[in-house]
RNA sequence: CGCGGGAUGGAGCAGUUGGUAGCUCGUCGGGCUCAUAACCCGAAGGUCGUAGGUUCGAGUCCUGCUCCCGCUACCA
């Protein structure tokens, strides 16, 4: 593999590099000759292309292209548009799934020739525990959905599909919906800074809690931006929207069924506008709901489930039956709203299921209803009149600050205890050691390079002599607050020119785990010149 | 000029083929008191990143620029 250039971006082969460095180890590469299987990408342009703008395969509707997203398509179509290539399918690397075949020895699968693959593996695997046949999941009326982040677009919507094709037989994505990235607390996620909120950990702190980060995570997807998780923003989307719009609702439906009725789902009277309007309105929600989900934008549908619940709030606020029960001649009118208000909260715990499924299940219990059937939502009559119910529990407690502080706490504190480190590198010997010339040298002068952000050009003095030394630290220090500091200076590395400037010899930085630097300074008074060993 | 995506009230987002800028949360005011101080109604708050262009009319179409994220093919 060659290289490619900054300023047009066209990739260069090997033999085409002027003077080719490691940017590593500044050696010069030496050329070595190797074989690879390469995927030949560049004769699948053609379906690949009707296939993504058109959603037609084989000359088929095979999904909707409407339904995929504008990063999915726009990325798909930038790679084909400017010419697909062969692709080397095989590395040669000491680790990985090996190349099953003759005259082999070396090399490893590419992974992500592999690593789909090992989608129809773990279903082979999960369908054997099963006692269920693999296939019926991949042939057939069956859609594959590949969930994933923004870095792995045209890996599951160009070359997985690729090679699906070739092997025939077996059904292709019908959509990619790509997320883009979700970060926490005003950073990245990182696996490796241990900036994260462990699901396991999650799980095992609250366990009954699993529902509420489940809405949280959904009602801020990052379906079409960057977003963000604070467990500020958890504990309010959990007290509101949970605990004072769902949770509330129910709560009240069966206390007061619970007050007047003793927990039966009352006897209906006749209908009147508002409450024909409102079972109107309710029959909507399913479809809607499910239409949502078939498009793959589970955070409007989801919200779309909890206009269900506002629905329920408005009408008990409208109708009030807690006046109207005051006054004996409203009873068969208290006792309409109620089979009503009850009905709706029958239709969330089979709406609620494929999103809060503990919650839907809470609700039913207390209903006394199972559904496991969508097409029930469809239904208004749920319940019928004289069905015993009883009181709901607390679905949602508050979540209290002292949470928010404990998680934040939690995430601060594992950042700093947990950090990993870069393992030991190999042995050296201590001749290879004292080849390095390190000693204190004191900066007389610094300037930053232009066009450059990141570099210091530093005049210093390192006692034998005055030298240019230029060093990537601009981002952590200004020209003038480095003036004067002494360091550590690595002397006799080979000049190099960076950015147009010659640079002699390297200044020693000390990094943490955020990427901030830091001189190494001598702890006493010493002066430039002086060795270190 | 490498490619793709994004930028819309304090926060998170919608905005379909160009035709009065909406939704959820928050804030403020009011109502209600069945309910987890929850719920319902109303209001304030936006020159739609920026500069220009097309048009009777632009968040929407075109062009330049800025910033953020991803990709840039051997990190996966």
């Amino acid at each position: 593999y060659g290289d490619q250039c900054e300023n047009c971006g066209s990739a260069l082969s090997p033999t085409d590099l002027i003077d080719p460095k490691s940017t590593l180890s500044g050696k010069t590469p030496i050329m070595k000759e190797t074989s690879h299987w390469y995927l030949p990408m560049q004769n699948h342009e053609e379906w690949l292309t009707e296939w993504i703008k058109e959603g037609k395969l084989d000359g088929a509707q095979q999904h909707d292209p409407k339904a995929w997203r504008n990063q999915v398509v726009g990325q798909c179509m930038s790679w084909i548009d400017s010419g697909l290539r062969p692709r080397a399918m095989t590395r040669d690397l000491d680790w990985g799934v090996k190349v099953p075949l003759e005259g082999a020895d070396g090399k490893v699968l590419y992974v992500w020739l592999d690593a789909p693959i090992g989608y129809i593996s773990a279903t082979k695997q999960w369908a054997a525990d099963q006692d269920k046949d693999w296939k019926d999941y991949w042939t057939g009326d069956r859609k594959l959905v590949h969930f994933i982040g923004k870095d792995n677009i045209v890996f599951h919507a160009i070359i997985f599909p690729i090679l699906l094709k070739a092997h025939e037989g077996l059904i292709l994505p019908d959509n990619v919906p790509a997320y883009e990235f979700l970060n926490l607390e005003g950073d990245k996620f990182s696996t490796s800074r241990n900036w994260a909120v462990w699901l396991h950990e999650y799980i095992e702190a609250h366990p009954d809690k699993i529902d509420e980060l489940k809405y949280v995570l959904t009602a801020i997807a990052p379906e079409t931006k960057d977003s963000e998780f604070t467990w500020k923003e958890f504990q309010a989307r959990v007290n509101n929207e949970l605990g004072g719009n769902l949770g509330n609702f129910v709560n009240r439906v069966t206390v007061l069924t619970q007050k007047y009725y003793d927990g039966l789902v009352p006897e209906p009277g006749a209908f009147t506008e508002l409450d024909q309007s409102v079972i109107d309105q309710m029959a909507e929600f399913p479809g809607r709901i499910s239409e949502l989900v078939y498009q793959y934008r589970l955070r409007d549908a989801q919200a779309e489930v909890m206009n269900l619940t506002r629905l329920g709030n408005k009408y008990l606020a409208e109708t009030e039956p807690w006046k109207m029960v005051k006054d004996p001649a409203n009873e068969e009118r208290v006792r309409t709203i109620m089979y009503i208000a009850m009905q709706i909260t029958a239709k969330l715990s089979v709406v609620l299921q494929p999103f809060l499924p503990a919650t839907a299940k809470k609700i039913s219990g207390a209903l006394n209803f199972v559904s496991t059937n969508w097409s029930d939502a469809e239904e208004f009559a749920l319940i019928p009149a004289g069905h015993v119910t009883t009181k709901a529990p607390i679905l949602f407690p508050k979540i209290e600050e002292a949470f928010v502080e404990a998680e934040i706490e939690k995430l601060n504190a594992s950042k700093v205890v947990e950090a990993t480190f870069d393992p030991q590198k190999e042995d050296i010997s201590f001749d290879e050691f004292l080849k390095m010339d390190i000693r204190l040298g004191t900066i007389l002068e610094a300037e930053k390079v232009k066009k450059a952000d990141k570099l210091l050009k530093l005049l210093v003095d390192t006692g034998l002599d005055k030298r240019t030394i230029v060093s990537g630290i601009a981002k952590h220090y200004s020209p003038e607050e480095v003036v004067g500091k002494t360091v550590s200076v690595l002397m006799n590395l080979p000049p190099r020119k960076i950015m147009g400037v010659e640079s002699n010899g390297m200044i020693l930085m000390a990094e943490n785990e955020e990427g901030e630097l830091s001189f190494v300074s001598p702890e006493k008074d010493f002066k430039a010149g002086d060795g270190i060993r």
